[in-house]
DNA sequence: CTGTTAGCGCCTTCAT
DNA sequence: ATGAAGGCGCTAACAG
């Protein structure tokens, strides 16, 4: 076909590949392949001639065909139930660190707690034929973990609640953070406790009410635990929370609330002071999570904090491992421990 | 080589390629690709005995040659500033959406405020020949974002405040948003106002103030304007800023408060309450973003919303559009108009 | 409608 | 230290 008027620049001039730079370098194919990959193979005047041409051609390569020919990826995947809550985003962060310190690239997705964008990204990440892949599910089934699992791909889950699957896991103790968080009040000198969370058909708020019922028989000496779930872990409903208990006469109100986040526990606040209720004389309030709003509030609230961070870390840790050593390697479940950061809204009296 | 004990578990059985597929129904390559991309063009029988091969084998196809050899990829990137941040999990929701609709899959990756991340996350979508990215970019140089450009793979930039560089762009009209927040107080009654936010150096901080100027000054009648500068927008921030603003005597606090940020002024609304000063009566208070403890607050809190969802939704339609024809496609700046949400701290008096 | 074939861009032995 | 050649899994004509 003859060259129409305008049609030579229609090509938008495809990116140069390696066969350009070899061509531009005066060298063969596999050597541009080797100055890319195992630089000490190569002659230095070859080597500095061939990095010459290549970013005198602006030359990226092309890791779709790197990882077809390689057969390995470079790519991670991570999908994450909510990338609104910092918990997540700390994990990524630490998965992130490892990912790099160790040579692999990180690609993140956002399933916003739906089952089926959940297992679209699952799909994606397969197709995509990453090394492997993060996920931190939400409450749900399992299976397209397992068919990305059964493709010889290996998955690790995070802050999983549903222990029944055959992968490795990074989880936190729940019931012990229940367990501190109750504790702690306790230790302070509150009798009259309230447990505040829901819905108690998720399992974390479950598993921390476990062990604060724990610490509560523990203690004995008249110690008592009341049950106020709430319909969501949100900022409002705690605000809610903070009126109910305002009504109430003293005789009846708790003294020490143990909340199952810190959304709840700082619009509890909130209202509590706004109906000229001290935090913590009068009431003393510990939340769950460590989110920034507890810290920053006007009275800072105590908290069971998540290492998120580490867990990212560890998580990674664990599927590079797999992924690395597929043969030997045995799937294993790390429980980390929550940790108690008394603040103010806990002060002893 | 003869076989060993064991040795025949070692290959973790590759996954299945088209080939299997094809060999186990019975036809050849060409049309199980044909199953997978053009069904229309398949006998029915052919095809629904291929699809049983699909399953039957856990086929999934590998999307690194699928994008190798057809030369287009199905998968765009974006690079987010900071995954913290509820406008751009806003942003992500609505490139996802659009991304969903069209077709395409939308990788995320988190930069975190950091620039060599947000570089090295811009190569590697370069790399991995993702059909386009969008970039919420931080403060800084974007020459990364050229070089991606410049081996014609689109990008699209939202919410960048530098308008130098040369690719299609989505932000919201700061000025104006100071200036609704202004002029809305002002109309509730106000008129010694002062606006907080920090530091003046960001972009959108600057503007914002520009905008409360423009509707101090159209306003008249002694309206005055104090600008009280912080370091950051956080909610620790606030109290602090609450805190002072309790501390100075009736005549010369103000009496609005026009806040660059929800977190400040959550803050500020916390303290100025928890030292027993009313808001909004003694004081008004609006923040900027549309945040969620904005709403969820013990007085709710007027705010400027910025259209994150559209943000996402247009800045990927823009880079849609780019990607599928680059010849005629011009570049251009969407500005959107962001909101004024009134609430209770900024009721008039 | 189905089969055949030639690449896509790169990695990786194997020679040289 | 460098070059040559086969193949990774798939798409996209083109034949039949």
């Amino acid at each position: 076909m003859t060259t129409l008027l305008g049609e030579g620049n229609r090509a938008k001039d495809p990116a140069p590949s390696m066969a350009d730079v070899a061509r531009h370098a005066g060298v063969s194919l596999g050597t541009v392949s080797n100055v890319l990959n195992s630089p000490t193979k190569v002659a230095p005047s070859t080597l500095s001639r061939v990095r010459a041409s290549i970013d005198a051609l602006g030359f990226v390569r092309n890791n779709l065909a790197r990882s077809l020919a390689a057969g390995r990826a470079d790519t991670l995947g991570f999908v994450i139930v909510d990338i609104g809550n910092s918990l997540f985003v700390d994990i990524a962060r630490g998965a992130q660190e490892v990912s790099g310190e160790q040579g692999m690239k990180l690609l993140l997705a956002n399933s916003d707690v739906d089952l089926a964008a959940q297992n679209s990204y699952l799909d994606l990440f397969d197709e995509a034929r990453v090394g492997g892949v993060l996920l931190a599910p939400l409450d749900g089934p399992l299976d397209a973990a397992a068919r990305v699992r059964s493709h010889g791909r290996p998955v690790v889950l995070v802050n999983a609640p549903d222990p029944q699957t055959d992968a490795c896991r990074v989880v936190v103790d729940e019931e012990l953070g229940g367990y501190l968080a109750t504790r702690h009040v306790l230790d302070s000198g509150r009798r009259r406790l309230a447990y505040t969370g829901g819905p108690l058909s998720l399992h974390a708020v479950a598993q921390r009410y476990a062990g604060a019922r724990r610490a509560v028989e523990e203690a004995g000496h008249g110690a008592t635990l009341e049950l106020i779930e709430t319909a969501k872990l949100t900022i409002s409903e705690g605000l809610a929370l903070g009126r109910s208990l305002a009504e109430r006469d003293e005789a009846t109100r708790p003294t020490a609330v143990i909340s199952a986040a810190d959304a709840l526990a700082s619009g509890c606040v909130q209202a509590l002071i706004y109906a000229g209720i001290r935090v913590p004389d009068d009431i003393a309030i510990i939340g769950y999570d460590n989110n920034h709003f507890a810290s920053d509030s006007v009275v800072p609230i105590s908290t069971i904090g998540q290492p998120g961070h580490e867990m990212g870390r560890i998580a990674t840790e664990l599927l590079l491992e797999e992924i690395r050593s597929p043969e030997d390697h045995v799937h294993r479940t790390i429980t980390l421990e929550p940790q108690l950061i008394a603040r103010a809204s806990t002060r002893a009296v």
